[in-house]
DNA sequence: AGTAAATAATACCAAGAGGTGTCATTTATG
DNA sequence: CATAAATGACACCTCTTGGTATTATTTACT
């Protein structure tokens, strides 16, 4: 079912980041995600531990409540939040979902295939906010 | 996690498919497919008999037994293989998962995520064996 | 007719993702 | 100091997907 479509940690992921990255200096709160993005707010709140773990955010100085970027956001890829949000099995499995090719060459659709996911990957990675 | 893959039932359909095609004339019973595309044996004849019902296989002649193509593998596409198998719901999120555009207009992944999509969808529907 | 082989139907099981509840800890504020 | 608000940690629940087991039915073959 799930088809072209990121996980819903790897999109609440890119809600979060790409909404703290409008206003980079802003110190957030779970509760300012919440509604706003439409996430569960006790998932939201797992998953905001997961990102400062990952260090994508961070708790901008000891002993202070909040969320900040942990760096630039133009520095962020998309590729590094879907990466560090599980979803890094980008190009690891055939077209058919062999983990190898049971063939001996490339079947017919392994070029169709290659471009397609370059595009994405090409597209993950130009992008950052 | 499943990210840029189809889900094992449509993988498996897909290769199931494509190797009926291969020989079209033939007759295929479960066991023919069962080591060769790598499915375990019960899940197998359970998806054989989802794709006779949604007329992908037939039975060949009525009380026989065994597998064909139900139609000209020409005329297969395999984006209709895709979406008998419930990955039906390409194109349906936008990028960052909501259902619909929180936005009032596009956001800036629209084009780029429509144009990924727009190459995989043609790819499939191009597609037939 | 009797048996083996193939399939149908159905229920069940297992694992993982998504989501919730609870309690403890930390800091700001009155 | 006491309380409220925010977060961390952890256990638990639910639903879906992938996979298995069982039984019954149908047909070919002897």
């Amino acid at each position: 079912m799930s088809f072209m479509n990121f996980s819903k940690i790897t999109d609440y992921a890119l809600r979060i980041l790409s909404h703290i990255a409008k206003d980079s200096e802003k110190v957030y709160w779970a509760n300012d995600f919440c509604c706003k993005l439409d996430i569960p707010f006790r998932y939201l709140r797992k998953l905001l531990t997961i990102l400062s773990k990952v260090d994508l955010l961070y708790n901008p100085q000891e002993k202070v409540r909040g969320y900040q970027l942990s760096r630039n956001p133009n520095s962020i890829q998309f590729i590094y939040i879907v990466k560090a949000t599980g979803d890094d099995i980008i190009e690891q499995k055939c077209f058919f979902g062999y983990q190898q090719c049971p063939l001996n060459n490339p079947c017919g659709m392994y070029y169709k295939w290659k471009k397609i996911s370059k595009g994405l990957i090409s597209t993950l990675e130009s992008t950052n906010s």
